[in-house]
DNA sequence: AATGCGTGGGG
DNA sequence: TCCCCAAGCAT
């Protein structure tokens, strides 16, 4: 049946990885420690510090994640640290990564393995997959990188080296292509320096085998890559069409009573829980943002109040692009009908609150109304 | 198995 | 302006 159907590979490349044993972990280890970029969770032998940066760098780039492991490490040393933090406080930190139901999955964890009796990520694979957020590349990364165990990882840089070294002609993110590089990168991994040869994969694909117009020419493993010598290093890997991209147009409201502001916390089981935000909500493609303002404006305070100011400000999510059309208003009286709390200016800067809602907040300081 | 989950940088 | 991409995980 088709979903059994083994991958497609280019001619004359047969599926066996073990063509390239020993000789790819034997040049790129010794490559890796050459070139290797300084990163700050590179310098570390901690489990933990390895566990954290691992995390946050789950989709999305290193340069990215710098500032935020900087900041968290320096707020929550070791785990024991991290497990007594609060919600608010972890969160805050995050703000701006995103993905933030990894954040509280990483900070479960932790109080999982403090109750537990532990003082740091241990070198157990049964506990560490049954931790929240830890999936196989993360766990497996772990164990290779802190405790030198003889574990593959595969995740985007590595699929596409592989698929290249291999000549892999399907989409390497999906089944059956994803199923058959971990069995890959299982016969590749090698039994002393794991972790060396699991980033050194990452590595080459983050800054030589890179997605457009790949480094071939200084690639350690060219003589081994099956897409190299065929030419066909710019065509692999193959790339399933992405969805859509779907318009969404919304209201929203900053709302100031006695220099508070009025701001919703994101509900458990929602996206962005935890994270407080203005009130907004959806609207239809073709109403006027201005009436659907005053009506929500209407179902939150007893009053209708006057708008202050109208702005628009764009942010995406995934496959959404959405405009918030937000309006300001200052509420003199009348009841909170609505969910939500005031809360007072001063305390703005220490709540956690999404990314889009920050920018509104910080345009509100730079410009009052 | 296919989707949802965020955000910022680069071409 | 748009599209692509990024050290995945949960459901």
């Amino acid at each position: 049946m088709a979903r059994q159907d083994p991958p497609h590979f280019l001619p004359g490349c047969p599926p066996d990885p073990a063509r390239l044993n020993p000789a790819m972990a034997e040049v790129l280890v010794p490559w890796f420690r050459a070139v290797a970029r300084d990163f700050p969770w590179r310098r570390s032998q901690d489990p933990y510090a390895i566990w954290v940066s691992e995390v946050m760098l789950q989709q999305t780039t290193t340069a990215t994640v710098i500032p935020y492991f900087h900041r968290l490490m320096q707020a929550f040393p070791n785990l024991e640290a991290l497990a007594a933090a609060s919600d608010e406080s972890v969160l805050r930190l995050w703000e701006g990564l995103g993905y933030y139901r990894r954040c509280r999955a990483m900070l479960a964890a932790a109080r999982l393995l403090v109750a537990a009796g532990h003082s740091n990520l241990p070198d157990n694979p049964e506990i560490l997959a049954s931790l929240p957020g830890m999936g196989d590349y993360t766990r497996n990364a772990v164990l290779s990188q802190a405790f030198d165990r003889s574990v593959p990882i595969v995740e985007a840089n590595s699929r596409r080296v592989l698929a290249r070294l291999m000549g892999l002609n399907d989409d390497p993110a999906r089944p059956p292509a994803s199923k058959w590089l971990w069995e890959c990168a299982t016969a590749l991994v090698p039994e002393n320096n794991a972790g060396a040869f699991n980033q050194a994969l990452m590595e080459l694909g983050g800054t030589v085998c890179l997605p457009s117009q790949p480094a071939c020419l200084v690639c350690p493993v060219r003589p081994m890559c099956q897409a190299a010598q065929q030419g066909e290093a710019d065509r692999i890997p193959h790339k399933t069409p992405r969805p859509a991209i779907t318009k969404v147009e919304s209201v929203g409201l900053a709302l100031r009573h006695n220099n508070c502001w009025l701001l919703r916390q994101c509900p458990a089981g929602a996206r962005r829980e935890g994270l407080w935000e203005f009130p907004h909500e959806q609207i239809d493609d073709d109403s006027k943002p201005i009436q659907c303002a005053e009506a929500f404006m209407r179902a939150i305070v007893a009053e209708q109040q006057p708008v202050l100011s109208a702005g628009s400000h764009d942010h995406s999510i995934t496959r959404y692009r959405v405009r918030i059309h937000l309006f300001t208003a200052d509420i003199k009286k009348g009841a909170l009908l609505g969910e939500g709390r005031w809360i007072p200016e001063v305390e703005m800067a220490e709540l956690p609150m999404s990314a889009p809602h920050r920018r509104i907040w910080n345009h509100l300081q730079q410009a009052p109304s």
